[in-house]
DNA sequence: CGGTTTTGACCAGCGC
DNA sequence: GCGCTGGTCAAAACCG
């Protein structure tokens, strides 16, 4: 008995040890818990502190975008009184080519209905009197460079679309590139062309390593014809866009004879419709490069490399001037841009990604059964491919993609890209605006930016960011990443859905 | 059934 | 004028 109750106590003490030491344990745990919820409060107020200090941050930037906006209004209501009559003389005289920089307006209205300039500036006015609407519908830069001779910039904050109108003496055409938008007077102006600037409709092209069919660049297209062309065996495919039924853009995709890896995509004409956002990093990447041309015009030839970016350009008919030598994608006399994506500059991944995080990481599932060789994938971002290939996942998209698609970026926010684009290379925009932001900037000055961004010394880089201008825009920016864009490019989406 | 792709025919520009 | 070439059209086939 005794022996059996020394048992039952020693027993009992081992679990009353037991019991001891799951407390301790659990006490522990607690502790541990504790601490961490502690830490993560702690973490989280930071974020809480970092994310007021944003929202302050960009506040003020909207009000200063604001204050510069009604500056910039008043300042172009006694502009327009001075310069009106010899606006309207110069306008049958001259040739405007208008340069609308990749995303357009959320306005259900297509560009292509507008059909006057009192139209515009009507709307202008409207839209002035409620500077909220800018930050609203997203992104809104832009200038007007009229005349060369009178040297007039005007800087559009109010029409969602950034533009780049020149009179040219040089008769540069008046349907610009992928993604720019005519001015004109809007209805298709290939009409109102002269004969020898039809035959010169300025074109972008773009090299870039593809393995899929058709490069993808967030537009949707339809296949209308095929050829082969003289001097390469392989076929030369013709593209329209599909978004809008009237859209007058056309895209030729041809691979490179030489090195068949290489896909060249040529861009030619204007956009009656608004971008999907999957679209203007594309469109905006050719439009920096007709920019360069544009603002190179005047001389025979020229190239630079923006921010890693190969521009090569030639006056006349292309044999791209650093890079392919033979079968060019265009030999009939247009004013090409050649865009090259495939060099291995390290510099040029920020480009490829933010490809990838400008489009629409929805598209993949969207209408990949609809529009084969228009939806992106370019969602994997954590293993990202350039996965330019059409095919909307398919299988066909599948196969092509390991060899030459692998090409690696840094995982770096975009706002950084922006930001390195916007002070390295002001004529290169993520979000398709104009080549710069700042209305004071010297119309005569931004001819030559092109030419000297290779150069930009770091103080011109300090002024630029400093800038309130640049400031306004980064904002401005910002906030329709975070918001407005998304709504913009689901609009669009929708839209685009809905058309026929 | 609606939209896309294919493909031969047609047309226009250009050089000889 | 003729031939070559690039670009577009349109009917048929194809696809989901």
């Amino acid at each position: 008995m005794e022996k059996e109750e020394f048992l039952r106590s020693g027993h009992g003490r081992e679990e009353r040890i037991d019991e001891m030491r799951n407390l301790d344990s659990h006490q522990e745990h607690d502790h541990i818990i504790r601490s961490k919820l502690d830490s993560i409060k702690v973490e989280m107020e930071e974020a809480k502190e970092e994310n007021r200090r944003l929202k302050t941050s960009l506040s003020r930037t909207k009000k200063e975008f604001e204050i510069l906006q009604t500056q910039y209004n008043q300042l172009m209501a006694q502009h327009e009184g001075h310069h009106q009559h010899k606006e309207e003389d110069e306008d049958k005289e001259k040739e405007l080519v208008l340069l609308s920089l990749g995303r357009r307006s959320n306005s259900p209205v297509p560009s292509g209905s507008m059909t006057n300039r009192e139209e515009k500036k009507k709307d202008l006015m409207e839209e002035t009197d409620d500077g909220k609407k800018i930050n609203e519908q997203g992104l809104s830069m832009g200038f007007e460079y009229k005349d060369l001779s009178s040297e007039k910039l005007e800087f559009d904050h109010n029409q969602e679309k950034t533009s780049l109108e020149v009179s040219n003496s040089n008769k540069i055409p008046s349907e610009n590139s992928f993604g720019f938008k005519n001015d004109g007077d809007d209805h298709e102006d290939e009409d109102e062309l002269l004969p020898q600037n039809i035959a010169k409709k300025t074109r972008v092209s773009v090299r870039a390593r593809c393995e899929t069919p058709t490069m993808n660049d967030g537009c949707q297209w339809r296949k209308y014809g095929q050829k082969i062309a003289k001097g390469n065996p392989c076929p030369r495919a013709y593209y329209r866009c599909t978004i809008a039924p009237s859209c007058p853009v056309r895209k030729q995709v041809q691979r490179c004879s030489e090195d068949m890896s290489i896909l060249i995509s040529t861009y030619e004409g204007t956009h009656s419709h608004p971008l999907p956002m999957s679209a203007t990093a594309m469109a905006s990447a050719t439009s920096a490069a007709a920019s360069m041309l544009l603002s190179g015009a005047s001389s025979s030839s020229s190239s630079a490399d923006l921010h890693g970016i190969n521009f090569s350009l030639s006056s006349n008919s292309i044999t791209p001037k650093t890079f392919l030598q033979t079968s060019p994608p265009s030999s009939s006399g247009h004013p090409t841009v050649t865009l090259d994506l495939t060099t291995s500059s390290s510099s040029q991944q920020p480009f490829i990604s933010m490809l990838n995080k400008f489009s629409a990481p929805h598209s993949n599932v969207s209408r990949a059964t609809s529009y084969p060789s228009t939806n992106l994938n370019f969602s994997n971002n954590t293993n990202t491919l350039m996965n330019w290939g059409g095919s909307g996942g398919s299988n066909r998209s599948e196969q092509y993609r390991a060899p030459y698609g692998n090409i690696s970026t840094h995982q770096q926010s975009p706002y950084q890209h922006m930001i390195q684009t916007r002070t390295a290379g002001l004529s290169f925009d993520p979000f398709g605006r104009s080549s710069s932001s700042s209305p004071h900037l010297d119309p005569v000055n931004f001819k030559n930016i092109t030419h000297q961004v290779q150069s930009l010394p770091a103080e011109t880089i300090k002024a630029i960011t400093t800038d309130p201008n640049f400031q306004s825009a980064l904002a401005t920016a910002l906030s329709s990443i975070i918001g407005g864009d998304l709504k913009i490019d689901n609009m669009t989406r929708n839209e685009a859905e809905k058309s026929p």
